[in-house]
DNA sequence: AGCACGCCGACT
DNA sequence: GTCGGCGTGCTC
């Protein structure tokens, strides 16, 4: 009888197209399912992780179908509605399935292999060693096997192969692949009284038998005056500490056959449970949280836009509490999880263990624990708030999605693949789950008000801030009329310094936003005007005054502030432009009374830096805090009633076709900060240009005005939402090859698509940690295919790789690019 | 992506 | 003369 082959492809973590197909018998075949791990050597001699695709009896005739390793799981860890949605985000964002699955899987669920050299015992030849070979037959003499990292140790050197191979050539050694289970259960160790001894009656007999020990008598007392007050399981830990006596004691009660110790599986990531009930709607949010359902009957996605302040979070909760009171699932997307603590802590108030959260900051296991939840369909997966890698995890039944703050730029991944969207794929997610979707935000993006204008989404409208608290009033301050008057302390105009001193007087709290950090982006020689430069990329560098260096916001190069030109020798420097360091040196000068406050990336590295200084604002412990855009998103102080914008002017001259709507969101967010509570809260704008339309916008709470200018704008030139934008960069540290390539690639493109191709240019940092960039748009007008479009871009794609001297060129193709 | 093989410069 | 640089080709 002829055995009948089985095969499986495998779904590997690597950025390759295609699947790779394994051999496995009969019984795995029927055992295994779409979406188990398997563990498949692959290469020369790693084994690697990888989730069954297909599972099928088509042998392969190219080549011989090498034989699985292992079989990693009983269950799949993925779902098939989820593998379609990676499916679809890896076509519509030209990337491959491996790199979404690497994108999505917490990497413990990806083993690793490691080779173990192992002695041979019968081995006596000891002549025939090198000095190299020597060292290794010793190392094993005193272990019986070791790492090959611990041999390129013993070595010191990185190539180890060679001598290796020598060694299993005279049979000295051999090799092992060993592989290691990553994910780790966290068990924690319980004590309690062995049967023998669980009778109360029994104490004083207990007590009598350890009348040798008093140690052992005190914790027998100590484990029956906890048991009193809470009968639930005792800690071996707490039990412990709680007495002051060592772990040795606890053991001796074990041997004696007392004290028995055992292990539970126990969740990292908890909370404890709900501690308020969501509060009631007032009769705005009721309509509001009426209006949404009532889009929901004709379309599946529903924008909501409500100004800031007006108490979204309390409709979303309403909303959730519906959809699980149903049993199933809500996915709580936020742009970016440090940012948004506040939220965070109001939706465990009310929804207490049934919300998990999911992000990069927390550790490999909890992200494994949360994956697990989810695909249980578990009791603390109800709720799961996350990031943008959120939208890959494995729901069982969604319910519900909600997209918080949807215009956030961050929802765009950048680098590395995929360059997704988290918004526009919990769209298709949404549309897979046959559930609805909330897009959230007090300044949409064009592209959602767009779609609510031709139909394809609904929308609901909030204007009034929540509890009648009024928008704040918002000024424009003519910096270069205050300039000619003579009217400027630094970078503040008068205006802003009176109304800083007034809100203090009032004891209240002042917030003042510049998008720019360090203390001067450029430092110029006044005698040659030369200016330091980045020696890895093609930037000025960034003057930090605190740290006394000059820094690369690119590469992270630094070197100590020079004291005179390194071109001509002058000492005649000077800070060009400020940031947000600048106007705290300031504000030290003019209020050294007061506590100021700095919030951007130099002051929050590290995992609590940001919390601690949002902290420090809340309990009042700073008055003024100066800071970038991370000041703009979801704060909510009670106590600031003045928000500065010391230079707007910066934003608005981006070139980039979005920097009009970006200025117009960051101004409104930043300007919503102010004025939480009763009363009114004020904003001032610097600017050199204050009849400029985004500004007059700003000041008027005209989004709609707005919208309607920058679409136009955006039909004209061609630009989102009408056009769609693809955009190919290639980088290499040869600047004349990358040329040639970039030329060879523009042109073949350029067959195709014509004017609808901008580039190849260079954008403008030109190189970046020592890598020439070059740059082709292409932009995809609303009537052509777009998926014959990626299919064209594909082909030339591979056409360039075929082309050896470019082979090396690095090529990222981001589709929808921000 | 890794990883190994293979061909050219700065060192014992 | 070697060590080690990274170009290039392959992975079921």
């Amino acid at each position: 009888m002829l055995f009948k082959p089985f095969f499986v492809d495998i779904l590997l973590p690597i950025p390759l197209e295609r699947q790779f197909t394994y051999r496995i018998t009969e019984e795995e075949a029927h055992f295994l399912k779409i979406g188990m791990r398997v563990a498949v050597p692959f290469g020369k001699s790693k084994i690697y992780t990888g989730v069954v695709y297909r599972i099928h009896e088509d042998e392969p005739q190219a080549y011989e179908a090498k034989d699985i390793y292992q079989i990693l799981d009983d269950t799949p860890v993925l779902t098939q509605t989820q593998l379609k949605h990676w499916e679809w985000l890896a076509n519509y964002y030209m990337c491959s399935l491996g790199e979404v699955l690497r994108a999505a899987f917490p990497s413990v669920f990806l083993l690793e292999s490691e080779t173990i050299v192992l002695s041979n015992p019968n081995f006596e030849e000891i002549e025939l060693l090198s000095a190299d070979a020597y060292l290794i037959y010793e190392a094993l003499q005193r272990q019986s096997q070791i790492t090959v990292s611990q041999v390129s140790n013993i070595l010191s050197t990185k190539k180890v192969f060679p001598v290796l191979k020598g060694m299993i050539d005279i049979e000295a050694i051999s090799l092992k692949e060993e592989i290691y289970e990553q994910y780790q259960p966290k068990m924690v160790a319980y004590v309690r009284l062995t049967e023998e001894w669980e009778d109360k009656e029994k104490l004083q007999e207990l007590l009598s038998v350890l009348s040798r020990s008093e140690k052992q008598r005190t914790l027998v007392m100590h484990y029956f005056m906890i048991k009193a007050k809470d009968k639930s399981p005792i800690k071996k830990k707490e039990l412990l500490e709680t007495s002051g006596i060592s772990a040795s004691v606890c053991k001796g009660l074990e041997k004696k056959g007392v004290f028995e110790v055992y292990e539970i599986q126990t969740n990292r990531v908890s909370f404890d449970d709900a501690t308020q009930v969501i509060p009631e709607l007032s009769a705005e949010q009721q309509i509001a949280y009426q209006e949404i359902q009532n889009t929901f009957i004709n379309t599946d996605v529903c924008l909501f836009h409500g100004v800031t302040g007006s108490g979204k979070t309390e409709i979303y909760a309403h909303l959730i509490q519906q959809v699980i009171n149903k049993g199933e699932q809500v996915l709580f997307l936020v742009p970016e999880i440090a940012l948004t603590t506040q939220l965070i802590v109001r939706l465990q108030r009310f929804f207490g263990d049934d919300l998990s959260v999911y992000h990069s900051k927390y550790s490999q296991n909890e992200r494994a624990e949360v994956w697990n939840h989810i695909l249980k369909g578990s009791e603390k997966a109800k709720i799961i708030l996350g990031t943008r890698s959120a939208t890959l995890l494995p729901f069982k039944k969604l319910g519900l999605i909600i997209v918080d703050e949807e215009h956030e730029s961050s929802y765009k991944q950048f680098d590395p693949a995929p360059r997704y969207n988290a918004r526009d794929a919990a769209i298709v997610l949404a549309k897979m789950h046959q559930t609805n979707i909330i897009l959230g935000s007090a300044t949409p993006s064009l592209e959602s008000y767009y779609n609510t204008k031709n139909g394809k989404y609904g929308l609901v409208n909030l204007n009034r801030r929540f509890g009648n608290v009024q928008m704040p009033k918002i000024h424009l301050v003519d910096i270069k009329e205050k300039h000619k008057k003579k009217r400027m302390t630094g970078h503040f105009s008068d205006t802003m310094l009176t109304a800083i001193k007034e809100a203090l007087e009032l004891k209240e709290q002042v917030i003042l936003f510049q998008n720019r950090r360090g203390f001067a982006p450029l430092v110029e020689c006044e005698t040659c005007g030369v200016s330091p430069q980045c020696p890895n990329c093609d930037v000025s560098l960034t003057e930090h005054k605190f740290k006394h260096e000059l820094r690369c916001h690119y590469c992270g190069y630094h070197r100590a502030i020079p004291l005179k030109c390194d071109a001509c020798g002058s000492a005649d420097l000077s800070s060009k432009g400020f940031g947000t360091e600048q106007i705290e040196q300031e504000l030290l000068n003019l209020f050294p009374e007061q506590n100021i406050g700095r919030l951007d990336l130099d002051t929050t590295r590290g995992k609590y830096g940001y919390a601690k200084i949002i902290d420090a604002f809340q309990h009042g412990e700073i008055d003024i805090l100066v800071g970038t855009q991370m000041l703009s998103k979801g704060l909510d102080f009670s106590n600031v009633t003045l928000v500065g914008v010391l230079n707007a002017d910066n934003m608005l001259n981006f070139p980039d076709f979005r920097a009009h709507e970006r200025s117009f969101q960051m101004l409104t967010q930043v300007s919503g900060r102010a004025g939480r509570s009763q009363k009114q809260g004020q904003v001032l704008i610097q600017t050199f240009n204050p009849y400029h339309q985004i500004l007059q916008q700003v000041t008027t709470n005209s989004y709609e005005q707005m919208y309607l200018e920058q679409i136009t704008d955006r039909r004209n030139f061609y630009y989102p939402p009408y056009f769609r934008l693809i955009q190919i960069t290639l980088k290499h540290k040869d600047f004349n090859l990358l040329n040639e390539g970039a030329e060879w690639l523009g042109k073949s493109l350029k067959n195709s698509f014509g004017k609808n191709l901008l580039g190849p240019t260079a954008p403008s940092v030109a190189r970046v940690r020592n890598l020439y960039i070059k740059q082709i748009m292409i932009k995809i007008p609303p009537k052509q295919s777009v998926a014959a479009t990626k299919d064209y871009i594909k082909k030339v794609r591979t056409m360039f790789e075929s082309i050896g001297r470019f082979r090396s060129i690095r090529m990222n193709i981001d589709v929808d690019a921000y």
